[in-house]
RNA sequence: CGGGGUGUAGCGUAGCCCGGUAUCGCGCCUGCUUUGGGAGCAGGAGGUCGUCAGUUCGAAUCUGGCCACCCCGACCA
């Protein structure tokens, strides 16, 4: 039906993109690699903030705000880190500009205006944080520490794409400080726990808890938490992880305090994070050929009134019904638009909204005042429904409802059928180009395996999943023991 | 960064080989008729042809540089 979504089946990744610019949520911009998010796409962030940042408060976490800046010296003080952001930084080195003497109305770089120390614009803020609390935390009564910051930061991507890996996205980072060793992992599993929640319960998204090899691990953790979902095109999407830091930054910031013993520690940290990336898994768990499909719960409107009427008078009969159907609706915490534009007509005003994934849609003419029904459609399923007046607002709620966990059954079923357990490398290499998802298959536990399979497969290691099953087996590259089967996939 | 492709009105395009100031559709504006799945008719507006330079009497068209985007690599916690 839709004129302008390439269909999935003839270019995954083309009608991602139609996606995503045709829904309006975001469009590329004038600066490399940089996007636009726009008013429909950014709503739907903002639901996701929303119910993010109370899940943090609600586990005892407060915001504040780090500088956009890290000057290079405290930046390379984790040289871990450091390492491994280094090769796609933004570096401030001036900060003045001046009129070019060679070319009147343009300017140039002040070489007088040189930094004498360069700031890295931050891929990510343990350094600036760390630092920070090196001045906050004396005691043991200072701790546990547990902010969180909404912020925007810089990594330079070779190749981006939208929302899935921007160079500038928004994100928010946890950074805890902990007494104890134990306290810190434990942050770490709850922020992990928090995400999994977030993903199975409001983005409909099965996700598999694991953690990371130590290839794939956040530079400068010890231990690296993350949920991985399975894409409609059976590749893998790392959506959140949260990561035990150990005493790394501790000791590369000094960030020491009086145990109760009033002996002196380094202080346990984590830090965890999502992104916009979600919004790329929102669209790429439940999106269909016809545009965005937005779950209820993170539907930034959730029901669309749309007025099919032939005269001004038709149009007044109709608001009056609607403004108490909107009244009934929002008093159960029902997001409604009442779409009475006259700019635009209905069948115009439907197709709009299936490409914008409002979940739900009510037609409302004046066949129906006259007969007392209303039509419903649900967005997940593109069918439609006439039903009495009275039982609107029950029906709806419950429909609202019933959307959300559709969308997840349906995700998750199509997670679980592909999902394998595979036991021979040449079957490895087959699933991944007949049918690629998930591959549950042994592995020797060593780095050089896995880098190998990931040179001759692309394939990686998403994870170690938590509560994994022990079981023997044999590697199926090596050859060598295996005591479990671990997470593998081609991923974004 | 390497290979391939693209860039013409808000969007999608024709023209480019063979140089002479740009085609069509959608959208937009006005009017009337319409309104239950992207309305119809009539009239109208809108373009430094990505950008900079070169060749030429003359460049969307030929040459070179640069920029952006897309695809494939490389890269990616």
């Amino acid at each position: 039906m839709s004129k302008v979504i390439t269909p999935q089946e003839k270019d995954y990744s083309k009608w991602y993109n139609d996606i995503v610019v045709e829904a309006d949520m975001a469009d590329h911009s004038a600066v490399r690699g940089c996007m636009v998010i726009k008013p429909h796409g950014y709503a739907i962030w903002e639901k996701m903030q929303q119910t993010l940042d109370k899940m943090f408060k609600d586990t005892g976490h407060v915001n504040a705000y780090f500088p956009l800046f890290i000057p290079k010296s405290l930046f390379e003080a984790e040289e871990k880190n450091a390492e491994g952001f280094a090769k796609e930084c933004a570096i401030v080195t001036h900060y003045r500009l001046k009129a070019d003497p060679q070319n009147p109305g343009k300017l140039i770089v002040d070489p007088e205006a040189k930094l004498e120390e360069e700031l890295i614009v931050r891929p990510t803020s343990e350094a600036i944080i760390w630092n920070t609390y090196k001045g906050w935390i004396q005691s043991y009564r200072d701790l546990p520490l547990l902010i969180n910051q909404w912020a925007n930061v810089v990594r330079w991507e070779m190749r981006t794409r939208l929302f899935l890996r921007t160079a500038e996205f928004l994100w928010q980072e946890g950074h805890t400080a902990h007494e104890t060793k134990e306290e810190a992992i434990e942050e770490s599993r709850k922020m992990l726990d928090v995400y999994a929640n977030f993903a199975e319960n409001w983005l409909a998204m099965p996700v598999i808890k694991g953690y990371k090899t130590p290839n794939e691990r956040f530079a400068g953790a010890d231990d690296t938490y993350t949920i991985e979902a399975l894409m409609q095109d059976g590749k893998a999407l790392q959506a959140g992880t949260s990561h035990f830091l150990g005493q790394n930054f501790a000791k590369a910031f000094d960030v020491k305090f009086a145990n109760k013993e009033g002996k002196l520690d380094y202080v346990w940290a984590t830090s965890w994070g999502v992104s916009t990336r979600l919004m790329g898994a929102l669209i790429m768990s439940h999106s269909d050929n016809n545009g965005l499909v937005i779950p209820p719960k993170l539907a930034p409107t959730q029901v669309v009134i749309v007025p099919i009427y032939k005269s001004a008078e038709g149009l007044t009969l109709i608001s009056d019904y609607v403004h108490t159907l909107k009244e009934k609706l929002q008093a159960k915490n029902i997001s409604v638009k009442f779409d009475n534009r006259d700019s635009q007509r209905p069948g115009w005003k439907f197709a709009e909204y299936e490409l914008k994934g409002i979940p739900v849609r009510v037609a409302i003419g004046e066949r129906d005042l006259a007969n007392g029904t209303i039509e419903i459609a649900r967005r997940d399923l593109l069918t439609k429904e006439v039903i009495k007046m009275e039982d609107a607002e029950n029906y709806i709620s419950n429909l609202l409802e019933d959307i959300q966990s559709n969308l997840y059954k349906k995700a998750l079923a199509r997670t679980t059928a592909n999902t394998f357990k595979v036991d021979s490398y040449e079957e490895f290499k087959k699933v991944l180009d007949e049918t690629p998802g998930f591959i549950l298959a042994h592995w020797d536990g060593t780095p050089e395996t896995e880098e190998k399979i990931k040179n001759e497969t692309k394939a990686t290691i998403r994870c170690i999943p938590l509560n994994n099953p022990l079981e023997n087996g044999i590697c199926i590259y090596s050859g060598k023991p295996s005591i479990q089967r671990v997470l593998f996939a081609r991923a974004y």
